[in-house]
Parts: C-alpha cells; structure tokens; sequence
DNA sequence: TTAATATATGAATAGATGTTCAGATGTTAT
DNA sequence: ATAACATCTGAACATCTATTCATATATTAA
C-alpha cells in the first residue's frame, strides 16, 4: 500500500498547515468563478462603482454586489464608498499577479503566447 | 442606471475573450479545492505516486485518482506510467508560481510573510 | 493459470454554490 | 415629506461537485 514511506514522510513535512492550504483553496476558489473572476479582471483597471461593473459585464446589479461581497470576505477588493455609490478595486498587488499568471498559463494552452 | 459610460467601455476593450476568462475561472476552480491544492503542494517537492500522495495527504486512493484527472485534465499535472504505478508531477513553472502566490497572500493574511 | 497490487472509472448521493427575486438600507434630489 | 437611485441582503431553487462504493483494467508475482 505505501510504495515509498520516506517520500511520504517528507511530503507530509513541507505540507503547510492546514489552516493556511484551507486558506489558499478558498482564495483560489473565489478566483474559480467566471464572473467573480471577470469581476476581478475589469478591476485590474482601477476602481469602479458596482453599476458600471454590472454593466461592464452584463450581469445583474444584485449578483454583481453577492460576489463582491464573497470577494471582499476573502480580501481580493476593497472597497470605498463615496455618497451612494461604492468603488471597488483590487486589494494588492499579488491579486494582480495571480491574474497575470492564470491569464499566462492559459495564454500557453490556447497558444496566444 | 449607467454611472460611467466611458469607464465601461474601457473595461470592456481589456477584457480578455470568453474562451481565455473561462479557461482562467477552471483553473483557478481546479486549485481552488482543498484536497486537489494539497495534492499540488505535494508535487511542488517532486513526482510522486498515486498510492503516497493517498497516503501523505490521508485521502482514498480513488478520491486521489479522481482528483488527479481533473488536474490532468487542466494540464496542472502531467503523469508518467512505470510499471503498475503512475507517477505524477506539477506540469510546468506557472503552477508552482501560482501555489506560491497564493501562499504569499494568505501567508499576509494570516500574519506569517 | 490465480492472486495481489496500483490505478482508473462509472454511478449514486449528499452537500455546496451560483443565480434570481423581492425587499431593505441609505443617499440625494425635489 | 416623497421619489428616484445605488447598493446590499436573505431566502429559495436549481445546478454543480466532491466523495464514496463497487468494479474494471493492467501489471507483477507465484
């Protein structure tokens, strides 16, 4: 059943722990949906008000706001809020970055470069 | 309804094609569950088997294979068979820096970078 | 051949999740 | 005050998905 012992034995030592490889699945998976992550794309631009974004990407205002919020739980925007409107941007740059570099593995796939 | 006609339009000219974004959204949603992550982590170390990944990470060796061909599927991983076994690796440099990127933001998060 | 091992796969099910709808909150204007 | 606007929220529903179980394939050993 166990074909190599020691070879688990150091997998199961650089393993993060599990709070923390929890917290990168919940990152991912936030960044897993198309329209949280198109709302996330649009944001790589700058800020922009919950309408625009609805409008930007043809969904409804109340589920562009639902995924906001799960993405704003997770720390991936912030948000600012200026009369009755609310701007949204990314949190930091290493959002930025995990975008780049979902956008260059794919790119390598579909042969886009 | 419309707040900022220009800003829409400008997010819409970044935007990359549906076929890029949904390919983004599934592989993000591929590392975005807890035990396929983990089977990831593992294999930033090296190639491992089927039979230690079960073992190192405490899952079924059916929940692993399943899990394994979704990752296949996604060229997140790419195997190689010898003999009764099948060893399996992390499919190019992109994967490790996403696992790392998504490291380094939760490690933020958490208070450990 | 049979038995044992390593992996893969299909079906079934329980639980998670995205979306919509209706309504609530808070802001600005009249 | 009322009305219009921008956003948020809770509930409900339909769909998706992770996991388990049983079984199949394929390789090695006896």
């Amino acid at each position: 059943m166990t074909c190599h012992p020691e070879e688990v034995e150091l997998a199961r030592k650089i393993m993060p722990k599990d709070e923390v490889s929890a917290r990168m699945a919940e990152l991912f998976k936030a960044m897993g949906d198309r329209n949280r992550l198109r709302i996330l794309l649009c944001l790589s631009r700058g800020e922009m008000c919950v309408c625009d974004l609805s409008e930007a990407l043809e969904l409804s205002e109340s589920l562009v706001s639902h995924q906001l919020r799960v993405l704003r739980n997770l720390h991936l925007v912030r948000f600012r809020k200026e009369g009755k409107m609310a701007f949204y941007s990314l949190d930091d740059q290493h959002v930025e970055l995990l975008l780049k570099q979902g956008l260059d593995h794919v790119g390598e796939e579909i042969g886009l470069g």
